[in-house]
RNA sequence: CGGGGCGUAGCGCAGUCUGGUAGCGCACUUGACUGGGGGUCAAGUGGUCGCAGGUUCAAAUCCUGCCGUCCCGACCA
């Protein structure tokens, strides 16, 4: 392909909107270009980029013996009420109406409608397991677009869904598709891990998030120092605290005035923040609920969302709240003598003669033990608390460790979230009706994009690689327009390097020789050969990988070997 | 949705405080020179100053409202 007739607007200078590399880069070297929040206009290069990623994720899935369909962006409010997520869904759901006045939405996900099909379509045991996958636009309209392609509204997704007549055969299908993401990942080369996840409301243990490591990602990865535990900080925990030593100390009010937080309570009482415990009240399904932590602690909303009686979503008690549910206002409230149902992290049940408030305006409680002065039921001992780095890993597999990472796949159970309002069944051997067993498996397409581009960069640009490269070569021609030789020579290397296999991008362009050196790191295709008067007089053009500082001459007639070897 | 920025030529910005001819760099067009890491000179093209209303003899500039967009906190591929 000539690169004097391909659409590719490079920037010389970082567009202002841009934070992230990944999103500098790809405005930069020209891959994509906004046209509002969270919405992106795919040019040339950036496609290329996209259907290579399809086409590895397409191999891998269709050898993992998934089937491809295509299914539509506008789907039928019917089937959404079905699940009775019309009503549950909120704005990100992009909702519309057509000329009947009849109500459809722009898919975020794909469930109801595969979920439809399957019902429709498949009605024997025999037929299963059936694995279907699709990739295809999807949106949502998300609070917050930010970060070019790796979190906007409108999005490329590979989305699978798996139906199962029980859970042996949902779980090789998991293990399955486990290995098949890895695959995918792998074949990209990508620095990646596969951790153990929050199944947001679904529900169900099996549960894991692919992330892309990156200093850019927006989740905290949890791994072991010595073992493989790893995963999201929403989920992670750590090792269980040694047990209770015993009480020392007699209970005693303590007069604090002005003390409100942790900090000033440390700061007061000279007590370490441990040894601190602070309650903390949330909104529940049936009034207050109280959680108590240690004071170096923080609360995992996700964990603590999930318990009996607290609201999901997470929600903090209002002031108001706390003093008609407590009688003091937040800054001293304390576990003993509360009369409000209250869960007790593992880790501050672990804590003898401990500080805490008093229920009382302006008082703590010093020397305070669990069972002798606060009943501490073992239903009510939970983990709450957010892992921290260097906390000890479960199953003595060393410390925890903290990393950066971008989500570009999940995988999970669905159970029977869907099947069983929609009515997903099928006859089984004895003429039964059963209810499948779902799994679902999405991986972000375009998002991938940005993760490759956050792993393979340098000062100069993007550093594609191999599999992912919009082109194979970009063979630069210098003086192209008014050297016979070069055109020459570069047409001919052209043609070879096609015949050969080799997609070629060539830069005839009548750009002096900086641009186009500054033009091809910036782009970064992975081989560059320079074809210019100076090397043809000695029959030579210079090759350079684009992760290499140096340039190699080899001879014209050489270049398809040399790319081989 | 709460907090903070920013909206002036394709891109990056100055001008706004203190109202008075709309500017700079890059890019783009033409010509000349140049020709191996974003070159030089010359001449050009391109702007409803986000939108609407108001104040004023006069508004990019002051006032009001709205819109867009980015960043920081609750959702997700």
């Amino acid at each position: 392909m000539r690169q004097s007739q391909l659409l590719i607007p490079t920037l010389k200078e970082n567009p202002a909107d841009a934070e992230v590399i990944s999103h500098r880069l790809m405005l930069r070297s020209g891959l994509i270009r906004q046209l509002a929040s969270g919405l992106y206009t795919w040019l040339p290069m950036g496609l290329k980029v996209i259907r290579r990623i399809e086409t590895i994720v397409r191999e891998e899935l269709e050898r993992s013996g998934v089937q491809e369909v295509l299914m539509p962006v506008v789907q039928p409010a019917e089937l959404w009420e079905e699940t009775g997520r019309w009503a549950k869904m909120g704005p990100e759901l992009c909702r519309l109406k057509d000329r009947h006045d009849r109500d459809f939405c722009l898919g975020p996900t794909h469930e109801e409608v595969i979920t439809d099909l399957f019902r429709r379509e498949v009605q024997s045991y025999r037929s299963l397991p059936v694995n279907f996958f699709q990739i295809q636009t999807k949106f949502r309209d998300e609070v917050r677009p930010r970060f070019g392609v790796m979190r906007a509204r409108e999005f490329t997704m590979k989305d699978a869904y798996s139906f199962h007549l029980d859970q042996a055969c949902f779980d090789a299908t998991y293990k399955e598709m486990y290995d098949c993401y890895s695959r995918i990942l792998t074949r990209m080369g990508l620095d990646f891990r596969a951790v153990q996840a929050d199944s947001g409301n679904i529900g169900g243990d099996n549960s894991h998030e692919f992330h892309v490591l990156a200093q850019s990602g927006e989740d905290t990865i949890v791994f072991a120092s010595d073992g493989d535990y790893a995963a999201n900080l929403e989920k992670a925990t750590a090792a269980p605290p040694p047990a209770r030593s015993e009480s020392t100390e007699a209970l005693q009010r303590l007069a604090t005035p002005g003390v409100r937080t942790i900090e000033q309570l440390v700061e007061f009482t000279g007590v370490e923040a441990h040894r601190c415990l602070k309650t903390l009240i949330v909104a529940g399904d049936n009034g207050p609920v109280a959680l108590v932590l240690r004071g170096n602690d923080t609360l995992n909303d996700i964990k603590a969302g999930k318990l009996e009686g607290v609201a999901s979503p997470l929600r903090m008690a209002t002031d108001a709240e706390v003093r008609s549910a407590v009688g003091c206002a937040p800054g001293s409230i304390g576990p003993v003598g509360l009369k409000l149902p209250t869960y007790v992290d593992h880790y501050a049940a672990s804590v003898a003669d401990f500080v805490c408030g008093a229920n009382e305006n302006d008082v703590h409680l010093t020397g305070a033990n669990w069972q002798r002065d606060v009943p501490l039921p073992d239903a009510s001992i939970v983990d709450i608390r957010t892992a921290q780095e260097g906390d000890p890993a479960p199953h003595g597999q060393g410390t925890l460790r903290f990393l950066r990472g971008i989500e570009v796949g999940h995988i999970f159970q669905l159970d029977r979230v869907y099947s069983a309002p929609m009515n997903a069944a099928v006859l089984d051997p004895d003429g039964n009706s059963i209810v499948t067993i779902m799994g679902c498996y999405g991986m972000g397409i375009t998002r991938l994009v940005a993760a490759i581009i956050e792993q393979n960069h340098d000062d100069n640009g993007i550093c594609w690689p191999e599999p992912l490269s919009p082109y194979d070569v970009h063979v630069v021609a210098l003086n192209y327009e008014r050297s016979e030789s070069v055109q020459k020579a570069a047409n001919d290397i052209e043609a070879h390097l096609t015949a050969a296999g080799y997609s070629v991008l060539l830069d005839d362009r009548g750009e002096r020789p900086g641009v186009k050196f500054a033009d091809a790191d910036l782009i970064g295709l992975p081989h560059r050969i320079t074809v210019g008067e100076r090397g043809l007089k000695e029959g030579t053009v210079e090759y350079r990988k684009r992760t290499d500082s140096d340039n190699r001459n080899v001879p014209v007639n050489g270049v398809v070997e040399c790319l081989r070897g």
